[in-house]
DNA sequence: GTCATCATGTAAGCCGTTACATGATTGC
DNA sequence: GCAATCATGTAACGGCTTACATGATGAC
């Protein structure tokens, strides 16, 4: 989960912990903390299996300016590095910036690729699918499509099972769940179609128009 | 969580642990799963803590046959019972049938009223509610649309803080997400409604106005 | 000089899972 | 006798959290 999301954010460009963090909790929405304690020594286990690389920080980059927002604390911590770190010199207490190897990239589209999604991870997997190829984004699409249609199902026949002798607070319970998970397979095959406007399976459009977007 | 789920299934009445797994596991829904090796230890923790008791099972009780619906193994461990547990030898290899303790019943209370709920904890509570008093129970409601309402509010300044610069997927899942999160609030508000009509929080409608919070 | 913020980590502990061990009974 | 199911546990392990330790810097 922490992995997913490390490499997930990473992939959009270099970043040190401390900025990570931020990014993975609003990729992660409310509610899911990240703590640092769980990050740092996450990093330190990516880095040792060759998925992610202590890099240069590059201005120039794709995201320009991965700073805090803070002006003050950021001119502070640029000043630091300019002055103690000119060339990661290790155990100086200030920004280590991480990037992608190519091998973190591969990672991250094994990990999206794989299938046993739960709500939450189906989540993050959503928001970072724009990475992998459309063949494992229609893949993982429709089988959480499946599973929420298996759900539903099991859903409704226990409710007949159990011959509709649940409180009120029970079964309200249970027809909102029924509910959410009847929009979510809409929601799911809205995303299907689109998915199939702009990729038609036939990765080489030769005839066809453009490819929008 | 665990502790929550066990006090509250066992509320309903007397079960032993293989059949109270099944009962937390349809209580919880699909996809959490609850395991021997969490719940044989948590009924342990919460016998020494005073709050479950082993008993003698009653068939004439409020849940008259806590069977488990397989009657071949049903009777097996009948049998076993009559024969070797007259009267809880400990120690032997078949059933230990729990029941709620005074002092349960007053934790399960507690564990419902007190703040916090997460998602799923919010949905255990809500299916427990039930056995606590309206006061608690209408207390939870307002919590849980509180805290949705500051959630949706807080996406939505972050959403505009980014000006849009997401993908069609995060957009999509951004949107997703914003309008269960309205429907839950009109759901509560419908709860929360029909807690007051069948409860409005005047015990007693004698003298006083309208509470009006 | 003190406080808040940025920044990186370590240590202890909780909670839960998987895998394993044990054993009774039924049905084949 | 053997497999399946019911039934109760223990042991090892993993992931994540909280709390702590360290330290730089800018603002007041």
């Amino acid at each position: 989960m922490v992995e997913l999301a490390v490499l997930g954010v990473l992939r959009e460009g270099d970043l040190h912990g401390y900025e990570l963090r931020k990014r993975v909790r609003e990729l992660l929405g409310p509610g899911s903390s990240v703590s640092f304690g769980s990050l740092y020594p996450a990093l330190a286990r990516l880095e040792r299996q060759g998925l992610v690389r202590e890099v240069e920080p590059d201005e120039s980059g794709p995201v320009p300016i991965p700073m805090t927002g803070s002006l003050s604390g950021e001119l502070a911590a640029f000043r630091a590095r300019a002055r103690r770190r000119p060339r990661t010199p290790r155990g100086a207490r200030t920004r280590k910036v991480f990037g992608l190897t190519s091998a973190g990239e591969a990672r991250l589209g094994e990990l999206v690729a794989e299938p046993g999604e739960d709500d939450r991870t189906f989540a993050v997997k959503l928001a970072l699918c724009r990475w992998c190829d459309p063949a494992t984004r229609l893949a993982l699409f429709e089988r959480r499509r499946a599973a929420l249609a298996g759900q539903l199902a099991a859903a409704r026949s226990s409710a007949a099972g159990t011959g509709g002798a649940l409180d009120r607070y029970r079964r309200s319970l249970f027809e909102r769940e029924a509910d959410v998970t009847e929009r979510d397979i809409a929601w799911l095959d809205g995303l299907i179609a689109a998915e199939q406007v702009t990729d038609p399976r036939t990765p080489e459009p030769s005839t066809t128009g453009g490819p929008s977007s």
